[in-house]
DNA sequence: CAAATATATAAGCCGATACTTATGTTTTGT
DNA sequence: ACAAAACATAAGTATCGGCTTATATATTTG
């Protein structure tokens, strides 16, 4: 039972948590993140550090450019947590189902 | 897709948290949250305030005590949230699976 | 090597926020 | 009605967070 306060704090920022959902379309480098977003390259580079120091994406370095990504099992906190609060789940077992579904085909 | 930023936000402090994960528990006065960590009345207050504008708690007066609870639902965003990125999911279909078995019964 | 490109880091500013103490409001008890 | 209890709100303060500008680091190119 980690505490997830961080990992929370880490995603509570509008502009963060929007370069980190446009993060797990692919990886992006900051320039191209920086384009998207009408952030300054030191603000972009400020939130990924902050995004990279909790555990949400990864870095690759190609040439001058650095490639951030969502990193794999970066929801598994979150995910671990909400498995624990079933009960505060909305229909939970039909929306389950139904992701399951979605999943396997 | 609502902005999940301001429920990140609400969640991201650790007191406040504490205070959430304890009320998952079941029903709790005010007084009683005091008790149990180690911050002032108002402090209290200000925190089941945020979480209450966060849409994360109910409140029932009775007599001058004032419940909180963790809202039905509460969940929701964050589960519709995740439920877009199944891909970062640690070993997905298992632990839905497991999870299923688990509330199933 | 020098200049340009891509990014990171440093320092400072300012608004947000989490706490404090003090006070207000509602309800109970006598 | 009055005092106490439970809670909310107000006001002040100190720290934090996200931004900016300026500069440092790393890599490529000429």
């Amino acid at each position: 039972m980690p505490t997830l306060a961080p990992l929370f704090k880490a995603l509570s920022d509008p502009s963060r948590l929007g370069i980190f959902e446009r993060l797990t379309r692919g990886e992006m480098a900051v320039m191209e993140l920086t384009a998207q977003f009408e952030l300054s390259q030191p603000a972009v580079s400020q939130h990924l550090a902050v995004l990279r120091q909790a555990g949400l994406v990864t870095v690759r370095r190609d040439g001058r450019m650095v490639y951030y990504g969502v990193r794999p099992d970066a929801f598994r906190p979150l995910v671990d947590w909400l498995s624990h609060y079933q009960a505060f789940w909305p229909r939970r077992v039909d929306r389950l189902k139904a992701l399951l579904e979605r999943m396997e085909p």
